[in-house]
Formats: C-alpha cells, structure tokens, sequence
DNA sequence: GGTAAATCGTTCGGCCCCAAATGTTAGTTT
DNA sequence: AAACTAACATTTGGGGCCGAACGATTTACC
C-alpha cells in the first residue's frame, strides 16, 4: 500500500484527505482501510528487513525459515499439514523441500502405511541452522516492538489475533 | 508464521509454551515474537481473501493493483518514484508495467527533458478498473475490522504506524 | 571540453507463488 | 474383484520478487 499510509498522523489525515478527495463518491470506510494498509505496510517493511539482515546471510528464503521453524518446534510431520502451518500451498513447499533437501538441511522420507505420502524431517544441518537463526530473528522481532510498552505490545497482538480470525471465519473455517 | 500462534489464547499460550520447551536456552523475547508473527499471518490471510475474491475475478496482481491505485491516488509519475510508492524494486516494477501495458491499463511515456527516464500514466480502462475495484477492496477491509470496535480499529492503526515507522528509523531514512 | 562518476530503466538468474492438470495410490461401492 | 471416488505429492505455466549486472544518459569535476 501506498507509502503515505505510514507516516505520523499528519500525513495520514493527509492521504485520507487526498483519497476522500479523489475517491469522492465512492463512499470509502478510511479507518478500516487506514487499518489494513499498515498491516501489509507493516509486515512488508518488516519482512524486507528480516529477509536482508537475518535470512540473506544464511542463504535462506522466508517461506524456507518458517518451514524448517514449524520442523523444529513441531516437529516432523507429512506434507500436507506442513504446507498449512507454513502458510504456504502444496505446489510451492515441493520446491521449497526441494531447496531444502539440496542444502542438506531437510529430508523427504517414505510413508511405509501410505506411499502418496511423504513425512519430513529435519536434518542436524537444519537444526542447528534454525537454532542459530531463531534467535537472531526474535532480536528483530523485539527491536521493532521497542517503540512499544509491554502492554501495547500485547495489545497490538490481541487486536491483530481477532482480525486474523475473523478473516479465518470469514473463509469459513 | 506457525498457525498455532493465530488462534486464541488459550492455543497462543501453548504455543509459547511450546515454543518455550522447544527453544529453551534461547531466551526468546515470547510476546515481541507473538505481536510482529501475528502481523505476518493477519497480512497472509487478509491478502489471500483479497487476491481470491477481489483481485483474481479482474486477473489483477497485488502488486499490479497496488501500482494502479498509486497512480490513481497520486497521479502519472515516473518509474523510480512509482516503485518506491508501491513497495517494489525496480526490476519489479518493469515487470509489473509491462504486464499493465500489456493489458492497456498503464503506459509509459518518455520524459523529453531525460532520456533515461520514464513517465508512467494510467489510461482511461486503467482509471475505470480501479474505481471499480477500490470500493471491493474497501469492504473487505470493512469486513476484516469488523469484530474491531472504532476506537479499537484506530487503535489498531496507530500501533502498526508505530511499529512501522521503528522499522523504518532503524533502516535509516 | 573531455573524462569520470552518478543515475536512470531494463535485463538476467534464481527462487517463490498459486491454481490447475497429472499420475499414483488408497479407500468405497457394488 | 472391478469400477468409482477421494486424497496425495508433483509438475506445469504464468507471474512476481529481488539483487546484481548492464547499457544508455546526464551531471560533476578538472
């Protein structure tokens, strides 16, 4: 979303000013839309930053790290449910496995029950690459949370938890 | 992220009970980490209704809309600014024009002053497509917000602002 | 005024992303 | 047991995404 969302106050009236004016007629809901716009200009800007400072110098992709992180908190597990807790669809976690499996950091594994399906797990290259990423991660984490207080922090999550389900809802779920 | 971290607080919980277990020496910053993953899965969710019910029926890409409604908002501009606006490189942006041109819903228009640079403009079925998709878009953002009271829903604004402009001071701007 | 440096948009390589189509396997029905 | 039907992971095609390299142009410096 255009950048003028994100910026203090001012700047926001600004925009709903300029959108108001240029979208008359059109009858828009500016605080949901104020809302939203700095969820995807947020986790954007974050990303970018999590993306060139933590995962780039371990050669990984985002949706790389948040596989191997499901592996390791939860451990493995088959395809399917992988793909869902990454957030990402079954075509695009088989070329993220397949990455994976190159740098020896995961491994695909037969299903003796059931050969359509494939368990995953990771490898000891893999751990110890998210046991030395995770952390550097929550340091981001934390660092663009520190503008916040403990309670806004929380606040902030719990707000964002009851859009997120309401969305989930929304798809019926 | 991990979906256990969407649900409610009951499930949040035992995620970071989880996480907390499983991670135990790392000394993770549990409600840092909670806040900025629910930003990413928020995003993830209410983009993906967007691309499936708003975006996909006029075969437009996020990223192609985002450009369209830059030009609609701020007007013709050119490239450098343009990708800048819309949050994308500028290896993406010719990429995304291109696709744009394609459909005759942009242009390009060289800038006589410069010859290196580029002007981009929408055209008039550009102007209409997004007039048409602004307002959907809209309501979905409405119906996101919608278990959000209005206080609650600006509340929510001016968090995500803060954090996004930490993000931004931290890159150096 | 001629060379060096900075600034454009574009191209390229590698990866990610999804939906739809594919082929294989398992379960269900008759 | 044969024929559907459903459930898998994978492949395919069209885009999007970035950083780095590139060629063309403009500006700054000497």
């Amino acid at each position: 979303m255009p950048r003028a969302f994100a910026a203090g106050d001012e700047e926001l009236v600004e925009a709903e000013h300029l959108i108001r004016d240029r979208m008359s007629g059109l009858d828009l809901d500016l605080l949901s839309l104020a809302a939203v716009s700095n969820v995807f200009r947020t986790a954007t800007a974050v990303r970018n930053r999590m993306e060139r400072d933590v995962l780039r110098p371990h050669q990984l992709s985002w949706s790389a790290f948040v596989v191997l992180f499901v592996l390791r908190i939860w451990g493995s597990q088959e395809s399917r449910s992988l793909a869902s807790e990454a957030g990402i669809s079954g075509g695009t976690l088989t070329g993220v496995l397949d990455t994976l499996e190159r740098k020896g950091l995961a491994m695909r594994q037969p299903v003796p029950a059931d050969r359509r399906r494939v368990e995953v797990a990771l490898t000891p290259a893999g751990t110890k690459v998210v046991n030395e990423v995770m952390p550097a991660f929550n340091r981001e984490e934390s660092l663009v949370t520190g503008d916040l207080t403990e309670d806004e922090t929380a606040t902030l999550a719990s707000l964002l938890r009851r859009v997120l389900r309401t969305a989930e809802d929304l798809d019926g779920r």
